[in-house]
DNA sequence: GGCACTCCAGGACTAACAAC
DNA sequence: GTTGTTAGTCCTGGAGTGCC
């Protein structure tokens, strides 16, 4: 007996049919035909029921197939462990919001990224829409999206609609950050009314599924007041730590972020709106079997719990 | 019933390789 | 170089299914 043996049973019962599993392991059908014949008989019992619309596996067959799928995957983990190159590609695509937590996660996990062996990551920031259009048409493996719960029915759908999985990363309120020399830096209550005179910086590409631009803009606290819509991270802490009197609302930012820009962020008593970052993945695609995918998963966890904390 | 199609299996043959 | 073994392909036959 040989793990050729085993692997052309094992494809045969995977496919149901000579012919594939024959195609699928690149020799003639006649050839798998006889390793089979020949495992049989090695082993004594028929491990096949042979019919004219293909095979089925016997009870002996099944059981005897389900210790050969253990045997050849522990086969395949033994090469993988031994065979694989120092210059073998760590390779992660991720597309999530504009969140701190995130990008300091992102940057732990990069940290312990080994540097001696190639790294191809791709690490986008956008809004929820794009990311689900990124993840479902698989140009990325990972996204995170954020939505508020009063949305939950339609992105929902829209994840369904779109063939993918999901799950929860955190639930959060809303914070309002401004410059540690912002006028309301001190004050220990604030209330939305008191941002009324100052300038908010809002993300300018939000987007809701099945709702169009307009509908969303209605949706925005404070629609009437004074905005600058920015699209990229970077500027916002520099617009916020420069212009004593710009604020913004964000997800809770780890303490470290605010000391560098030299901001302060504080609860808003009437702010209530609860919001959700979620994970999200392809049906077809385990990600949990892909080491990458665990660390990042792993530093983002450890985030969570230090605005957490 | 006849025919075409599909699937599995067996026989004949070939090529590569190791042992002597 | 010869022989035996192994693993592969090609050709073909038997048998079931679906269609007319």
């Amino acid at each position: 007996m040989n793990t050729l043996l085993l692997r052309c049973a094992v494809e045969v019962e995977k496919t149901g049919s000579f012919t594939e599993a024959a195609n699928n392991l690149y020799m003639a059908q006649p050839n798998l035909s006889k390793n089979v014949k020949k495992l049989e008989s090695l082993i004594n019992i028929s491990i096949f029921e042979r019919t004219r619309n293909g095979v089925i596996a016997t009870p002996k067959g099944k059981e005897f197939l389900n210790y050969a799928k253990n045997i050849l995957n522990e086969m395949d983990r033994l090469e993988e462990m031994f065979t694989k190159t120092p210059s073998e590609m760590q390779s992660l695509s991720l597309s999530v919001p504009r969140a701190s937590y995130i990008s300091n996660a992102f940057i732990q996990f990069v940290k312990n990224l080994n540097f001696e062996k190639e790294i191809s990551i791709d690490y986008v920031e956008t809004n929820s829409v794009q990311t689900i259009k990124n993840v479902a048409e698989g140009h990325f493996d990972l996204g995170v999206i954020r939505f508020p719960l009063d949305y939950q029915r339609h992105f929902m759908q829209y994840l369904e609609n779109k063939n993918l999985k999901w799950e929860t990363l955190l639930d959060f309120e809303f914070v309002v950050v401004f410059s540690k020399n912002h006028p309301l830096a001190s004050k220990e209550v604030i209330q939305i009314s008191d941002l009324n005179p100052y300038v908010e910086i809002v993300h300018g590409d939000v987007s809701i599924p099945y709702m169009d631009n307009h509908d969303i803009k209605n949706t925005i606290k404070n629609k009437d007041g004074k905005k600058i819509y920015i699209y990229e991270r970077g500027s916002q802490f520099e617009l916020l730590s420069q212009i004593n009197e710009s604020y913004m609302w964000v997800s809770p930012i780890p303490e470290e972020i605010l000391i560098r820009h030299q901001l302060v962020q504080k609860k808003c008593v009437d702010e209530k709106h609860i919001y959700r970052d979620m994970l999200i993945k392809r049906n077809n695609l385990d990600v949990y079997k892909n080491q990458m995918s665990k660390w990042f998963l792993n530093e983002i966890e450890k985030s969570i719990k230090h605005i957490l904390s």
